[in-house]
RNA sequence: GGACCCGUAGCUCAAUUGGAUAGAGCACCUGACUACGGAUCAGGAGGUUUGGGGUUCGAAUCCCUACGAGUCCA
């Protein structure tokens, strides 16, 4: 039992004792108690007066006092309106220290017996990741992390989109204007080689779209006679009907840009135990359509085409499957669930997927559900918000993309810079300098993003290079190096039978935060949000840099308190270093 | 036209999900280095939580409404 279960529960005492009414753990509301009032912990007492028929002042003052007087763990107590603040013992505090010390993987939950998908990334192979892309990363793979951590079993998925109209655009761009360019022969890296050709198709396009507009046409007769979208179309056509020349062009420029993205996915840490390819998968879908239309779920217009009626549930009328036979995502999407719940037969299965796809999940999600999937239950939308630019949402037609290579190599380089001015490593070897200017760089980038609410949306400023000082990764990354060098220092086993009977304000507070890690990470993992753990460690290492600041660790005469002290620095650093990592962002001993 | 989401300090974000005087960082001002590592610490200034109404012991949080930003559906 924790100290909250321990609290609540001898409160119900309490409150039966001195009432006579039983009420239920909810109606309990601990919180900390406010800096600025003696106690630790708080708890609310306004929902009592209704039986106890007092103020809410002498409502606290009764229980204050039989818990005071009815456990040890309770050493004193003091009212303010309706708050009831509890000063809890020393030797709590200092019992549970040594618990977290002793504790192999102190944070880590329990297993869940239940297994979770997490899909996330899933680009298209026609032009390299840009900014949201790595929003959409870091957040996958942390939240993966969080979700094994607190004790899942976690199958991390990647859905490419490597086929389609835009694929055929690069392609179709590359045969005409690409006089054989290879990444070799032009030294570019594959994404953004074929990232390129996509843009010279949008161009070659236009020109196309101005020239037949002035020959007379209205801009949506233009955009459907160019020749150059009815060339692609065209290839489409002829990559679904497996001609040999497309089909070995799109291999070709595919496997570049898989290239290009494993040394992004390799710079931003993050990792797929599974991929899938819509390639394969494109077709699924039609069979289940069928199941639908039998059970009656789906319906059929005149022209062929198959339909949902979710008019019902809020929602519209829902083209599943067009008249000529040919799929829509939706279908595809049906299919891919299929595909995947038969593959893995797990217990949830989340989508990061940005937040303007959150009705095209809703509706996938309402039809699995009316087609009498069990598993549809499962199926969460992890709706993510976008990453604007102070000039508004990044536009790829005009060119206000923020791209992630580029914006990789910036921050590393500004964290070289930044290190270079301070000037702390300059004894480092050159390999060991450039891993920890990758360190920091790459800290300052994910912490950055991965600090905000995954809900909301966020603003990045590429003029403004992203802070390494105040509430940043590298703040913590510090305060880590910091510790790391003080436990060098020490360079003794630390005792964990510890005797001292006072603690001071940055002592305690230091171990009333590390005492809700576990807490922190189970409500991450259950809200799917890494913003919550990172907040609470920039907590934790504020506090910790306070206490270090203000209390001699090293030169403290008193050896009990030296212990006492070390052991504060050893499982504040492990749990800097373990939730550090659940974020994907690692921590140096020295920088 | 319909639906969804958001609006907190000059800027970027918090707020234990309905609890005390709404907190941090950046920027601005001031103080702390012959140091257990100053990428730090302490202090100051900065707020009608977009406006208005309601629900109750209590609202940034829930409801209604207006305004503003964004997204989706055909």
């Amino acid at each position: 039992m924790n100290l909250s279960e321990t609290i609540i529960s001898l409160t119900q005492q309490a409150i039966v004792a001195l009432f006579n009414t039983e009420v239920p753990e909810s109606s309990i509301a601990l919180q900390d108690t406010r800096k600025e009032f003696v106690g630790e912990v708080t708890i609310v007492t306004f929902p009592f007066i209704k039986f106890s028929k007092k103020s809410p002042e002498e409502t606290g003052v009764m229980i204050g006092e039989y818990l005071t007087a009815n456990t040890e763990l309770v050493t004193g107590y003091s009212t303010v309106k309706g708050f009831l603040n509890l000063s809890i013992a020393s030797s709590y505090w200092l019992s549970s220290l040594a618990e977290i010390n002793t504790t192999l993987h102190f944070g880590k939950g329990p297993t869940k017996n239940s297994k979770v998908m997490v899909e996330y990334s899933s680009p298209n192979t026609n032009k390299p990741l840009h900014l949201g892309h790595v929003r959409n990363n870091l957040l996958g793979y942390s939240v993966a992390e969080l979700l094994k951590y607190a004790g899942y079993e976690v199958i991390k998925a990647n859905l490419v989109n490597d086929r389609g109209i835009h694929i055929c655009k690069s392609m179709l761009a590359w045969e005409k204007f690409g006089n054989g360019e290879t990444p070799e022969s032009t030294g570019m890296k594959g994404d953004h080689l074929v990232g390129k050709y996509y843009v010279e198709f949008d161009k070659a396009y236009k020109k196309e779209i101005e020239h037949l507009i002035a020959q007379g046409l209205t801009e949506e007769q233009a955009k459907k006679e160019a020749p150059m979208i009815k060339e692609a179309q065209d290839m489409l056509l002829k990559w679904e009907q497996k001609d040999e020349h497309v089909l070995k062009l799109w291999k070709m420029m595919n496997d570049w840009v898989y290239a290009g993205f494993a040394v992004t996915y390799k710079s931003m840490g993050v990792d797929f135990d599974q991929y899938y390819y819509e390639s394969n998968t494109y077709n699924l879908g039609k069979d289940i359509i069928d199941e639908g239309l039998a059970k009656g779920v789906f319906f059929k217009k005149e022209d062929g085409s198959v339909w949902i009626d979710l008019t019902e549930d809020g929602l519209d009328q829902k083209l599943v499957l067009r008249g000529d036979g040919t799929s829509v995502y939706i279908t595809q999407d049906i299919g891919t669930a299929q595909m995947k719940y038969e593959q893995y037969q797990m217990d949830a299965s989340l989508y990061v997927v940005g937040n303007e796809q959150e009705y095209h999940f809703k509706v996938l999600f309402l039809i699995l559900e009316k087609l009498g999937k069990t598993w549809a239950k499962g199926l969460f939308h992890l709706s993510y918000g976008m990453v604007d630019l102070p000039s508004g949402k990044m536009k790829s037609r005009e060119g206000t993309v923020v791209d992630a290579d580029d914006l990789i190599a910036e921050m590393i380089q500004s964290a070289k810079e930044q290190s270079e001015a301070l000037g702390k490593v300059s004894e480092f070897e050159e390999a060991e300098k450039e891993n920890l200017y990758r360190m920091i760089g790459m800290g300052a980038l994910k912490y950055y993003l991965l600090k905000v609410d995954p809900k909301k949306r966020l603003l990045f400023d590429p003029n403004e290079s992203i802070d390494l000082q105040g509430h940043t990764g590298p703040f913590i990354q510090y305060s880590y190096a910091r510790v790391q060098s003080i436990l060098r220092k020490a360079n003794v086993n630390i005792d964990t039978k510890i005797l001292v009977d006072d603690l001071n304000a940055n002592e305690k507070e230091c171990i009333m935060l590390m005492l809700k890690y576990p807490i922190i990470i189970e409500d991450s993992a259950k809200a799917y949000s890494p913003a919550l753990l990172s907040n609470y460690l920039y907590e934790l290492a504020k506090t910790f840099n306070k206490f270090y600041h203000d209390d001699p660790i090293l030169k403290v005469e008193d050896e009990q308190r030296l212990q006492f002290r070390l052991m504060i620095c050893q499982t504040t650093s492990r749990i800097i270093a373990t939730g550090m990592a659940l974020l994907g962002i690692e921590v140096p001993e020295r920088m």
